[in-house]
DNA sequence: AGCACGCCGACT
DNA sequence: GTCGGCGTGCTC
């Protein structure tokens, strides 16, 4: 008689589905337990997710170990991984693993260590096996996997085997063995919280009467404690967004003695400035992580959610998995915004994320956004969310003006390498230059965005009639002055700039980033404070921080960048912003450029007027009369979302229909080419077995993406599409299904609700 | 993903 | 004859 239990557990390894095994105790779901897999019963970690039923046909073995006196996962958070997997297509074990921070995921450290007989050998220099030991081991002591897979591949050559016939000799002959330690450690929970408690409570502002209105509603959604749909409140630039959510998390607190709210915001606009408001309104209450955070503070912080000894968290989208103990109000700050999307791994959106656990946990949603994605827009206008407007700007300051210049293509010959990198000109108009100057004059701030980093786009060999492009991917190299580089934006590849100054052949500079724009305008205007914002000049940690503080001190006339500068900030003394190459964001083969552009604009044009100065916008584009730049201009959501709406559905792109996108990668091109044909085949496969697929499921594809290779492996892709969601899911499990068996240089990447199909 | 099993070419 | 290549198939 046995009181041995069934545990269904989701194993670490990349397997759709979950594995039974047996405990001679019982194990709370949602602990992590180590359990042998394979025919080697090697150790994996895994979550028990629920009790299992006898399986007839299988040896059920027994796991070895429990790792939790108390779960990591809560009954919520398995539901929650559960759908992710299914909605995903995502192994079930790596969803786990994606959901649990750094800290909790066991690391099976493995080392070698000599047997008895072994260390006989190391000392006796007449054994046979001397050579191969002491090649190996320079101690007798354990070594690492990493040193020891290290020295391996050093007496390759001096012992003329191969480091895995090494292996095989040590193992054979018993001289060594493998040692697998499961080295977790739970970190110990910490004392008081030293976060400094700054008794400078941040006052309530008074709302507006649209802001009132807009609370209200939010409100009466919190007290229906989360049975209500989600909330979409669009709210122009400058309207008080903020406050709104300020004064829910109030009165969410006000009506619950435990609640706990999350707060997403896109980690590029999570600085100290940003999340200060929280810290202030609500002191010693707020938990804020952050990419930068190690390990070990996050867990601190995340520990102090757990415990409900912070009721806020202000993070990133991973923030979507906290251990919430009691979670009741979520607010997703700028949800249109694409980094929420996670591009590696489980592709998952964590705005949608958001809204489902907030469903799951019983919270109330709320989404902002002076720009929704048409996603959320569409949406609110099918009444599955419910729709919050706000539309005038507080202290009713107008919205900027914003300008078109229209850029004339340029049929100029451009300059060379040859003639230097110091007397470059780039396409900008005398007005905008103007502009610039009577601004400094006035000691107002400025914001160039040129959405390009580096200084020039590429160079033209005039003697080959091509570009320098990366030997590991088809694009060409970006110049960058300031490194004298040539630079590969997709993998890690650069090349000397001098090695072109000093051949023989010239080269035509093409093409501009913020590097030559900030040059170009320190030129033009001597006596202005410039500086460049872009990821080559913030790489450092604080950099961007130093530079903002500066800037909103007054010491920086015009800042110069990339998209970074366009996102959230708020710059008081900031007056006019100029936008110069946004035609190239419009023109990316992509279904989304349009509503990329359009945020762009808009969202940059908010960063202009935000206090009692009127804001104006210039936008230097080739195309003035395009409808988009248009309705950008004149700040008209609505319109663009009508129109952008009408175009996804005439082509039945999301959200009128269901998107997976597929890409499959390998190192060889004629390979992945007679790979695609299986591809093919499983898709005609698919259709034979299926017929009214043919109907509901749209198939694009194979297809070569704009950019062919990316670090040395050539790429191909597949969209599938549909407006029956249960087609196209049984589909696209198919298709990956087809494509398990693959040999491993053929890589699959799937790709649910993508934010970006190039 | 690992990892073993298994069936074909160049070595002692 | 055997070592070792990587195709194939399974993991409770």
């Amino acid at each position: 008689m046995s009181q041995e239990v069934l545990l269904e557990i989701a194993v670490d390894a990349p397997l759709p589905g979950t594995f039974t095994y047996k405990s001679l105790d019982p194990v709370a779901t949602g602990c992590r337990v180590m359990v042998p897999f394979g025919r080697m019963n090697r150790k994996l970690s895994g979550i028990v997710v629920g009790q299992a039923e006898e399986k007839p046909g299988v040896r059920v073995k027994a796991i070895s170990g429990v790792l939790d006196s108390t779960p990591v996962l809560s009954e919520s958070m398995l539901t929650l991984g559960r759908w992710l997997s299914d909605y995903y297509l995502h192994p079930i074990g790596d969803v786990f693993k994606t959901m649990l921070p750094a800290s909790e995921k066991v690391k099976t450290k493995v080392s070698w260590d000599l047997t008895d007989f072994g260390r006989g050998a190391w000392e006796d220099s007449s054994s046979p096996y001397y050579p191969l030991i002491r090649a190996l081991f320079k101690r007798r002591t354990p070594l690492s996997d990493a040193s020891f897979s290290k020295n391996r591949i050093a007496a390759e050559e001096s012992l003329g085997i191969s480091a895995n016939e090494m292996v095989a000799r040590l193992d054979k002959y018993e001289l060594a063995q493998r040692q697998e330690d499961s080295g977790f450690t739970r970190l110990a929970p910490k004392g008081e919280s030293d976060e400094s408690a700054q008794a400078s409570g941040g006052d309530k502002l008074k709302l507006t009467e649209q802001q009132s209105r807009v609370f209200k509603s939010i409100c009466s959604g919190i007290d229906e404690r989360g049975a209500s749909k989600p909330y979409l409140l669009w709210g122009v630039t400058g309207a008080g967004k903020t406050e709104i959510y300020l004064q829910s998390i109030a009165h969410m607190f006000s009506s619950s003695d435990d609640g706990q709210a999350l707060v997403l915001v896109p980690e590029i606009s999570l600085t100290p400035q940003m999340t200060m408001v929280f810290e202030k309104r609500f002191p010693s209450d707020v938990a804020v992580v952050h990419s930068a955070l190690d390990s070990k503070e996050r867990w601190r912080r995340l520990d102090r959610i757990r415990k409900n000894q912070a009721r806020i968290l202000v993070g990133p989208r991973s923030a979507v998995f906290a251990p919430f103990k009691n979670l009741e109000l979520v607010l997703v700050d700028e949800e249109h915004d694409s980094s929420y999307k996670q591009t590696t791994g489980l592709h998952y959106n964590g705005r949608d994320v958001a809204i489902l656990r907030a469903k799951i946990e019983g919270a109330t949603t709320v989404l902002g956004s002076a720009t929704p994605s048409v996603e959320s827009f569409n949406n609110a206008s099918s009444g599955k969310y419910n729709l919050l407007e706000l539309l005038e700007r507080v202290q009713n300051r107008p919205l900027p003006e914003i300008r078109i210049l229209e850029q004339k293509p340029s049929r100029a010959r451009g300059q060379t390498v040859k003639g230097g990198l110091e007397s470059c000109d780039i396409p900008v108009s005398e007005d905008l230059l103007q502009a610039l100057e009577d601004n400094c004059a006035r000691s107002e701030q400025s914001i160039v965005i040129v959405n390009r980093r580096g200084f020039a786009y590429f160079l033209y060999s005039l003697k080959e009639k091509s570009s320098v492009s990366c030997p590991q991917c088809s694009v060409s190299l970006t110049v960058h002055k300031g490194s004298s580089t040539l630079k590969c934006h997709y993998c890690e590849y650069q090349k000397s700039l001098s090695e072109f100054t000093s051949a023989e052949d010239d080269y035509l500079i093409v093409g501009y980033g913020s590097e030559q724009a900030e040059q170009f305008l320190q030129r033009k205007l001597p006596n202005a404070r410039i500086v460049r914002v872009d990821s080559d000049t913030v790489t450092k940690k604080g950099a961007l921080e130093t530079i903002l503080s500066d800037f909103r001190a007054g010491k920086i006339d015009v800042l110069v960048g990339t998209q970074i500068l366009a996102k959230g900030h708020d710059f008081p003394n900031v007056t006019l912003i100029c936008l110069l190459e946004v035609d190239q964001m419009l023109n990316l083969p992509d279904f989304r450029a349009g509503e990329r552009t359009f945020q762009l604009i808009v969202q940059a044009a908010g960063r202009a007027g935000r206090a009692e100065l009127k804001g104006r916008v210039i936008l230097q584009t080739q195309k003035p009369n395009d409808l988009l730049i248009q309705e950008a201009v004149s700040q008209d959501y609505r319109a663009f979302a009508d129109r952008e709406l009408g175009f996804r559905e005439a082509h039945n792109f999301p959200p009128f229909s269901k998107m997976v996108h597929f890409e499959f990668n390998c190192p060889h091109q004629d390979k992945l080419d007679a790979y695609m044909n299986l591809v093919d085949k499983a898709i005609l496969n698919l259709m034979e077995k299926q017929p009214n697929y043919r109907e509901t499921v749209t198939v694009l594809g194979p297809t070569v993406p704009p950019i062919e290779m990316i670090r040395g492996r050539y790429r191909r892709s597949v969209i599938l599409s549909s407006k029956v969601q249960s087609d196209l899911w049984n589909s696209a499990k198919y298709l990956k299904l087809s494509c398990a068996k693959f040999p491993s240089d053929f890589r699959v990447k799937v790709d649910v609700d993508p934010q970006s199909i190039l």
